[in-house]
RNA sequence: GGGCGGUUAGCUCAGCUGGUUAGAGCGUCUCGCUUACACCGAGAAGGUCGGGGGUUCGAGCCCCUCACCGCCCA
């Protein structure tokens, strides 16, 4: 029967590569990802975070993308209403990046090219990153729906985008108005407070003379206060000299003026409780117009903002005759004049922090400007409650923490930007000066308050943040604002799976977005993973050179291999190091589970009887650990215990099937004599259990099981039943524990493991046999040891084994070794001579054991134990004791 | 400065509400091609659970304190 087992050849070698990208397909082609309508269903729906459009994948989007999948596979077995949306965002300032750095390369820049043709570029662009990252996602495995896909800039989140902002402005929320906001001048556009970056760094801490002003206003050469700055260019926008008002050194200068050097302009000494005595000279310029604290203290005093920086960050024309130089050669160029003036006292080192935009890492420069801002105060309490009051869910909990933090101490939130790529703002200007809010797409017909024409209007160039469209993207993607019937469906999500470093940039932002917007939390539980970091625990990057591009981790070693890598040993937001070692012990899982298979498909008696007769010792137990796996398994994915989850079912797979159950089982099959019955039998719970184990594992390695699973099919249709794919079988039930079997299993397990070490000790070579004589303690002993028989001449390699009552037999002059069973030894009845190496093995034991006997003794005897430990604490352990006294009987003969 | 997390075998990490002799993978050592798998099998060695103090019959786990590493916020 040649044709049945060709038809079902596997290689000895698990290829990965060769296997995955067809049964990605088969999976698209069978519809298994689109939510099939079950009535009164629960309900499981991600919305998957889009990765920027402007690149590839990295190891942590995959980490992001392997949880979501593991749990979404996991729920779509169970029969739940499952949706996992997938998405892109247009993440205008870093695709803005990228693109100014490709076009830079052909000679153009953003301005040379204008607006439109920018983002004509920009879509194109965007097209291929955004097939890149399909592809790269779909290598993975990721079981999204793709018919659902969405795109941060499509129509549907240009009206979520716009309604959402009519809102706010309707609500008195969204605002323009002047404010110091920080300004990458290489981005050329403002950044959030999140996006400014800051960092600690070495500069210089200058001390300036500024000298007093005399009666008629000149500046005295003898007589100056001194103040202390790290950025000596921004003094041409000083206003004032601010003091600490209790500072005894400057109490009677209070009142008085200094004059600026070089610009000659009067500055009032003023007090303010702000001022750090200890920092400096205690003196401090006050330049309201370039430093958010000095910002604030002019509005305290009524001082005039000066803003002396232009957009690429060079002198403006305020600065006199230091206009033109960009702000670091003004700076050393001041700094050098005021040493030749004699007004420069000093320069020293000095530690302090600087502000980088999040992006090119450009010093950001604090700057005053007009701008869109949304007050999210209010949203920020509703966002807390809901929180609070558990209606959404952080996992792990210790991030509720953080997220508290952040929205008490939230401040408005800088929404517009000024650059080409986003969502226009919707306000259009007219020259009176109204400004007019609209949803309309088309924009507005009229001005809002004095109803001139559209066509008098100016729309407002400025673009809003990415993370503004981010943040509604929960419902964005259903539709919102339309009631669609996704909406109605799927909205409010389950979950909300990203990565803990952009808790407040994004999942804060969705919460208050999505309680202003729809009245109801987005989502019932935020799951926040950890970082994935390099050897040694440094982050990966490309400068270190240590990044692990998933692309080629998949091509080399298969994307179940990825995946597993990704979640064994992690435990909820803690970071991980991903190592070789660990992918490398996925592909070997990937591989030991493929020639189990191999070995079940193979082994299928043919031609099959029908299967009957009592269960063995190996099938009972393997269906109550199969019971206790699922349980465990179900559990720790229930608890989004990822980790867990793939140890229970890795231990299952490798210890318990392969290492114990198939090994007994080819016993059972390989007997001389068994009955074909016997024989279909073993091998319908080997196969019946590679089954579900296969169910088991395929949330996190769907590819491999799936590939298994159709040979497994192709073997027995029985085994698989009426499910064709994997991706849409059922999630297996638990079933009964047979404790009865499990004990006797561990006892026989037990039996032989002290079999093979003794062997071991003994210099046995491994495949020669070995007489054994055991002495069963009692007559059911002797059953059970008569029951394991089989399983101990196979694996333990004994031959012949004799079983004697006890008393019946003198054991060895040297001692026997304890067993579960009773004393044993490696010897037939007639040998008299010493096994010698065994003595010491066994002298090892017998010191174990007393040393043991004794603490518990000690712990027995002390009745605070015995009065307070709960009762069947104090039974185990008397339970042990006693099993320890009788292992030393046996060891003593 | 405030907050959070970590410190468990050589390495990477588990360890549930405190309850037997603290586990896994990799690595190491000794055997082994026993017809699923050497990307494997069998066996073994290896830990004063960061230091100190406390609570408790009992602490890797709870409390206090110190040290070091990392992150977040200001």
């Amino acid at each position: 029967m040649t044709t049945a087992t060709t038809n079902r050849e596997l290689a000895p070698r698990y290829d990965a590569a060769a296997v995955e990208p067809g049964i990605y397909q088969r999976w698209l082609e069978s519809g298994a990802f689109t939510p099939s309508q079950e009535p009164g269903a629960e309900r499981f729906v991600v919305i998957q975070p889009p990765p920027n459009v402007t690149g590839a994948l990295h190891i942590g989007h995959a980490l992001g993308s392997t949880v979501q999948d593991t749990l979404v596979r996991y729920h779509r077995m169970r029969g739940d209403d499952t949706l996992w949306l997938p998405g892109v965002d247009h993440a205008s300032i870093a695709a803005q990046f990228v693109l100014d750095q490709i076009i830079a390369a052909e000679g153009e820049t953003r301005q040379s090219l204008g607006r439109e043709r920018y983002l004509d570029r920009m879509w194109r662009f965007m097209e291929e990153t955004r097939d890149y990252i399909g592809g790269q996602h779909r290598r993975l495995g990721v079981s999204v729906d793709w018919t659902r896909e969405r795109f941060t800039m499509d129509e549907v989140s240009a009206r979520a985008v716009r309604t959402a902002f009519k809102r706010l402005w309707d609500a008195g929320l969204a605002y323009r108005g002047e404010a110091l906001i920080n300004w990458c001048p290489r981005c050329q556009t403002t950044l959030s407070d999140l996006e400014n970056v800051h960092r600690e760094e070495v500069g210089s801490l200058w001390t300036i003379r500024y000298h007093l002003a005399r009666e008629d206003g000149t500046p005295d050469p003898e007589a100056w206060i001194r103040i202390a700055t790290t950025r000596p260019e921004t003094l041409l926008g000083d206003v004032a000299v601010a003091v600490h008002p209790k500072d005894k050194r400057y109490r009677a200068l209070v009142g008085r003026q200094a004059i600026l050097p070089f610009l000659g302009r009067r500055l009032p000494i003023v007090p303010d409780e702000m001022v750090d005595r200890d920092f400096g000279t205690g003196a401090v310029k006050i330049t309201p117009g370039h430093d958010p604290d000095d910002y604030e203290l002019g509005k305290r005093h009524d001082l005039p903002a000066i803003s002396i920086l232009d957009d690429e960050a060079r002198i403006n024309d305020n600065g006199g005759e230091f206009a033109g130089l960009d702000r670091y050669a003004a700076r050393r160029t001041i700094v050098e004049r005021l040493r030749e003036m004699g007004d420069l006292e000093s320069e020293e080192p000095h530690q302090m922090v600087v502000g980088h935009c999040q992006r090119c890492d450009t010093v950001v420069e604090p700057r005053l400007s007009v701008q869109w801002f949304v007050n999210v105060k209010p949203l920020a309490e509703r966002a807390l409650a809901s929180v609070h009051e558990a209606r959404t869910r952080i996992v792990p909990d210790r991030f509720e923490k953080v997220y508290s933090h952040w929205m008490e101490n939230i401040h408005d939130w800088a929404v517009g930007r000024q650059l080409w790529w986003g969502h226009r703002i919707p306000a259009w200007y007219c020259p009176d000066g109204h400004i007019t809010v609209t949803d309309a797409l088309a924009g507005p017909d009229t001005c809002a308050e004095c109803g001139r024409p559209a066509t008098e209007l100016t729309q407002e160039s400025d673009i809003f943040d990415t993370w503004f469209s981010s943040a509604l993207w929960p419902f964005s993607t259903l539709g919102w604002p339309d009631a669609t019937p996704d909406m109605a469906r799927f909205y409010p999500t389950t979950l909300m799976e990203t990565g803990y470093d952009i808790l407040f940039f994004w999942v804060a932002r969705m919460m208050m977005m999505g309680l202003f917007c729809t009245d109801i939390e987005p989502f019932a539980t935020v799951y926040l993973h950890g970082l994935v970091r390099a050897q040694g625990g440094v982050k990966m990057s490309k400068t270190r050179g240590n990044v692990l591009d998933p692309l080629e981790v998949i091509e080399e070693l298969g994307a179940d291999a990825l995946r597993f890598a990704l979640v064994v040993g992690t435990s909820p937001g803690a970071d991980q190091r991903l190592t070789r070692a660990k992918l490398e012990g996925g592909r070997n899982f990937s591989n030991k589970l493929w020639n189990a298979a191999r070995f079940v498909v193979t082994s299928r008696p043919e031609p099959m009887a029908p299967p009957s007769g009592e269960a063995s010792l190996a099938e009972r137990w393997i269906d109550s650990r199969r019971a206790a796996t699922i349980e465990r398994a179900t559990a720790a994915l229930d608890g989004l215990d990822l980790g867990a989850y793939v140890a229970a079912t890795y231990e299952f797979a490798w210890n318990d099937f392969c290492d114990w159950f198939l090994e007994m089982a080819k016993v059972e099959m390989r007997r001389e004599g068994a009955a074909a019955s016997d024989r279909a039998r073993v091998w319908r719970c080997a196969a019946g259990t590679l089954a579900d184990m296969l169910r088991l594992l395929h949330p996190i390695l769907p590819f491999i099981t799936e590939a298994i699973w159709e040979s497994l099919h192709a073997t027995d249709g029985q085994v698989t039943g009426d499910d064709q794919l994997l991706v849409t079988a059922h999630w297996p039930e638990p079933g009964a524990r047979d404790l009865d079997a499990e004990a006797e299993f561990s006892g026989v397990a037990e039996l032989i493991r002290s079999i093979r070490n003794a062997r071991l000790k003994s210099g046995v070579p491994a495949g020669q046999r070995v007489p054994l004589v055991l002495l069963a303690q009692e007559t059911q002993d002797g059953d059970r040891a008569e029951r394991a028989r089989q399983y101990v001449e196979a694996l333990a390699r004994v031959q012949p084994f004799t079983i004697r009552a006890a008393g019946s037999v003198r054991p060895p002059a040297d001692g026997a070794m304890p067993t579960p069973f009773g004393p044993a030894w490696l010897r037939s009845e007639e040998e008299e001579e010493e096994a010698g190496a065994a003595t010491q093995h066994r002298q090892d034991e017998k010191e174990r054991i007393e040393q043991s006997i004794t603490r518990l003794q000690a712990l027995l005897a002390n009745s605070d134990f015995t009065s307070k430990a709960p009762a069947e604490v104090v039974d185990r352990e008397r339970n042990r004791l006693r099993e320890l006294e009788g292992e030393l009987r046996q060891l003593r003969g």
